[in-house]
DNA sequence: TCTTGAACCTATAGTCACTGGAGGGTTTAG
DNA sequence: CTAAACCCTCCAGTGACTATAGGTTCAAGA
């Protein structure tokens, strides 16, 4: 039986990230001590290495959620996993096209940036005046601006997720 | 003189997040009509377009304000304007290198499945067992594991600068 | 002029994945 | 026994939005 600490060294977790995934659900509530502390088993341990493992490959926490119910039931098929998986892996395409987008620009405007004074200053100047962008980085889709290093796929996508629900 | 509703359709910038921009200081609180509804001026249409194009190449609410208090100074040295571009497209090639990594092992995950059932789902198998990563995709940072789509770096100097605060 | 729907307002809370602090209780080692 | 480390719940904060409730104003059409 692990202690909550002792399962935060084991695993990277933070104590606090732990018990969120309880309140979460990814993880289940545990025993407790005489003392209301959380006793943990070693199943709990490589239930949190998976979580953390999905989570570093940026799969969502429902996303998470679903593969964690997949694989509790072996019989079920794999095309759920695999759609997962699949996804996961088309936004972070996406994510990375975009990004390669923002830093051609970005590397262009503060490359061309040779004044000395605000008043010359290219940073500003191109900031200013969006005709002077060579590439086409934003995207016109939402509305909101929230657009750059984080992708609009996932907002867009929770909001379809919640109207599922 | 513009209406919130104009200004947001000249600049695709939807009315909430105009007023979000007011409450952070990115935008002068702008005059109001006798029915107290807010009226803007050209200017203000510019220092939005301004905001706009900052937030699509990714710059936070905080460079942004910084940027915006430079550009109000046009003696100033530009070095500053130079430094923020810079920082943030040192931020995005990390993000894109680290994307890269992610995208590396999930295409491996979700290309090995070839599984019917979720028993021999490689994306199941791959996620209880970490040693089954040809790369390493994971950070060992912070302990916690917001590490994947969204980069550990604005975090950890998000409360570096809280701390300076 | 009146009506009605669209647009506007403020206040408040939610999204996502955590993260931090307050105030207090439990465990462990010296 | 004592102090430090660890644990607990509750509540709020982070960043950049986004949504909803309840009410007011504006503008167009009859």
């Amino acid at each position: 039986m692990y202690s909550i600490g002792e399962l935060s060294r084991r695993t990277s977790v933070k104590v606090p990230t732990i018990r969120y995934y309880e309140q979460m659900g990814l993880i289940d509530t545990p025993e407790r001590s005489e003392g209301n502390q959380r006793r943990y088993a070693r199943s709990d341990l490589e239930r949190l290495a998976f979580i953390r493992h999905a989570r570093d490959l940026g799969f969502t926490i429902d996303a998470i959620r679903q593969l964690i119910d997949l694989g509790d039931h072996a019989e079920r098929p794999c095309a759920d996993a695999d759609r997962i998986a699949t996804e996961q892996l088309v936004s972070v395409r996406t994510r990375i096209a975009q990004l390669r987008r923002l830093e051609a620009e970005l590397a262009r405007i503060a490359t061309c940036c040779t004044g000395e004074t605000i008043g010359e200053c290219y940073v500003i100047r191109a900031l200013s005046d969006h005709s002077l962008c060579e590439s086409e980085h934003s995207h016109a889709a939402s509305g909101g601006t929230n657009l750059a290093l984080e992708s609009p796929e996932p907002q867009a996508l929770k909001h379809q997720i919640h109207k599922r629900r």
